[in-house]
DNA sequence: AGCTCATTGTTACCTATACTCACAATGAAC
DNA sequence: GTTCATTGTGAGTATAGGTAACAATGAGCT
């Protein structure tokens, strides 16, 4: 604690930084017409994870956990994207209250076009550091983002 | 370019780290009955930030070129923070169309709970980190937010 | 003078994200 | 089988931001 007057700062920086690359996300699923939101990409990268570490399509409830939301915000986000058929509820015969959502090819597709753009808003932000200096904030982020998975609502 | 693709999840991670920020600097800024929002909160350092480095309080404009975002979305921050007396809209002597944000003492008093809620909550993200650790990646975001400020309006 | 054009803030409206509350359907436990 | 927990969703709200149109003002030019 030599200088615990630098964490407002940091803290100041981190998230005016956060906000010109979410600024920079949307940019590019914008100009690459993908036709999704910054949130709707993140939860297609959520369930593209869950299967390749479950094996399964996760429920809604698995979603809202990983994405640290409550789950009425999922239900929105699915909408949307079953709209633009990209994903498709699927009632799970095991539990008739529970829904898996599947991604559909259409949502394959966009998964890919998808990465790009992320990448591109990674490189505009990303810019002014080296190959080492990004592997360190890597690290850093690693080690901030390694344990506590609480959701808001368990929040005291 | 020793590993391109590590930038993808790279933003991913910085991404989800400041929604926990911004979620944990909402959540003490409610807990300390400050009655302001993240966003005013911002405005009202930025406030501050500028009467230190100017001598005169700024304009809507200048608000909105610090804070990148259109002015029209400065004139909501502040219709909340003048209507809580946090901030008075002054007409400036030597020009009628620009308006000159002053900080009132209200807004003052505010600013330094609002410090200790910011510190709180970057206390409460950035706690795996080492001193060492919080300085480099102080370095690094200095070295990111360092040159570019470009308002969304010029973008393109 | 007057006429044109840029600046400044704002009114009105729309979108995205995420919250709470209430609720219906379902499963589980006693 | 009555009670309780789980699961997802309808309805409504708040925050943060954006666009488009506009009125008031200043500046430049003839």
């Amino acid at each position: 604690m030599s200088s615990p007057d630098a964490d407002g700062p940091l803290a100041d920086q981190l998230l005016s930084l956060t906000r010109r690359l979410h600024r920079s996300h949307k940019h590019q699923l914008e100009q690459r017409g993908v036709g999704i939101t910054p949130a709707q990409s993140r939860l297609l990268r959520t369930l593209s994870h869950h299967l390749q570490h479950h094996g399964s399509p996760p429920r809604m409830a698995d979603l809202a956990e990983r994405l640290e939301v409550v789950p009425r915000a999922v239900t929105t986000l699915v909408d949307a994207l079953e709209a633009s058929g990209k994903v498709r509820r699927v009632p799970d015969p095991d539990n008739r209250r529970v829904i898996r959502i599947e991604i559909t090819d259409e949502g394959r597709t966009a998964l890919s076009e998808l990465r790009g753009a992320r990448r591109a808003a990674a490189e505009e932000i990303l810019a002014p550091l080296t190959d080492v200096e990004r592997s360190v904030l890597g690290e850093l982020l690693n080690t901030l983002m390694g344990d506590t998975g609480s959701p808001p609502e368990r929040r005291c």
